[in-house]
DNA sequence: TTTATTTCTTGATAAACATCAAATGTTTTA
DNA sequence: TAAAACATTTGATGTTTATCAAGAAATAAA
């Protein structure tokens, strides 16, 4: 199982020594889904956390028949639902494949067991939710008092990618509006672009 | 100085040897606010954790001329500007109190010294961040997605103590709304209840 | 490939919310 | 306490966004 980016991931917040590596490595399962599969779904608990070799996922919920988007996982990005997996509460979120993904897939009880023998593996715990909770901190600064056109081509012109990826369907639930109000403003932005 | 709700409330998320917490201790200064007087303000960098033995501070940014209110801090809060502590980078946020205000401030650098030390404090830093995560992120939810009205009969019921202290204008800024929406909002919830 | 299904667009209309201006309270300050 | 400053309310009007309905385009399924 190739896991260096992984590794090289985890080694950009805090070093990891060889032993320590191997040791979690044992942990390391891999799991494969196919496009519009679930990883996670409402009511159940997180117990592991996924790296994301390759693919596509976003989670959501459900709100009046429509799905809401709450958030997109790409290749590399390190996860887990963080209400339930922290709290050992049930997901409020559902996460399902936009295309066919790789994982890496740990235990969280197998995380904690290296919490617990490891400082080191205790610190790389917290500077990645410090990491992960300071994104979410600043995505939302950015999100709100925003109106839907900035917040699109904010987004936008810091995921490109995401347009050849994801279906408008979803960005708009994404930036919190009706897809037909997305479409009306893309019409917008290429008019006065031309 | 007393700091035994401080120490309660970080005992309640993992124990805390007598010797951890009178070295802790050691690093405490207290610091009164006038109403009206800032803590720290946007462009400086956020050095120092405070806990709130009594008083109301808000954050906030400035768009337009206009403040916009990112969240309230009451007695017995825990804080720090999360980008910037975390980052080190200038604050983008304001940070002044509504009333008089009573803290211990603690310097980043001391809690890093904690962190070294004592495993137990690591993991304490991470319960914590992992606690204040999981919060911002069911905020999030909480707002996106929900209309003025929604939103602010939910924040009230959460937190009812909130309008016999803080402005209007401020909780609608809070909600992202003009304090003249909030005003038709509150009237039309009067009149229903009548 | 042809059909069926889903996604995206367009138009008409309505709801939610903002802006500006002015009146009325409320709190500070001199 | 009076005046000044600030907060809240109310009304008129405009912008932003949602909803509903229908057609066009793209994608998946037979």
């Amino acid at each position: 199982m190739n896991t260096t980016i992984f590794k090289n991931i985890l080694q950009s917040v805090t070093p990891i020594s060889e032993d320590e590596w191997q040791h979690f490595e044992q942990f390391f399962t891999n799991k494969k889904l196919q496009k519009n599969e679930t990883l996670w779904r409402e009511g159940e608990v997180c117990s592991h956390l996924v790296f994301m070799k390759n693919g596509l996922i976003h989670s959501f919920y459900s709100k009046e028949d429509k799905e809401v988007c709450t958030n997109l996982y790409f290749e590399n990005s390190i996860f887990y639902d963080d209400y339930s997996f922290i709290n050992q509460e049930p997901c409020v979120l559902n996460y399902k494949a936009l295309e066919t993904t790789e994982l890496i897939v740990i235990p969280r009880i197998a995380l904690y067991e290296m919490f617990d023998k490891y400082k080191s593996f205790e610190r790389l715990g917290r500077m990645m939710v410090e990491r992960q909770h300071t994104i979410a901190i600043n995505e939302q600064l950015n999100f709100n008092g925003n109106k839907a056109e900035e917040k699109y081509v904010n987004l936008i012109a810091s995921q490109p990618q995401l347009l050849q990826r994801v279906p408008l369907k979803i960005i708009a639930s994404y930036l919190n509006i009706t897809p037909e109000h997305l479409s009306r403003i893309r019409k917008k932005i290429l008019i006065s672009k031309s």
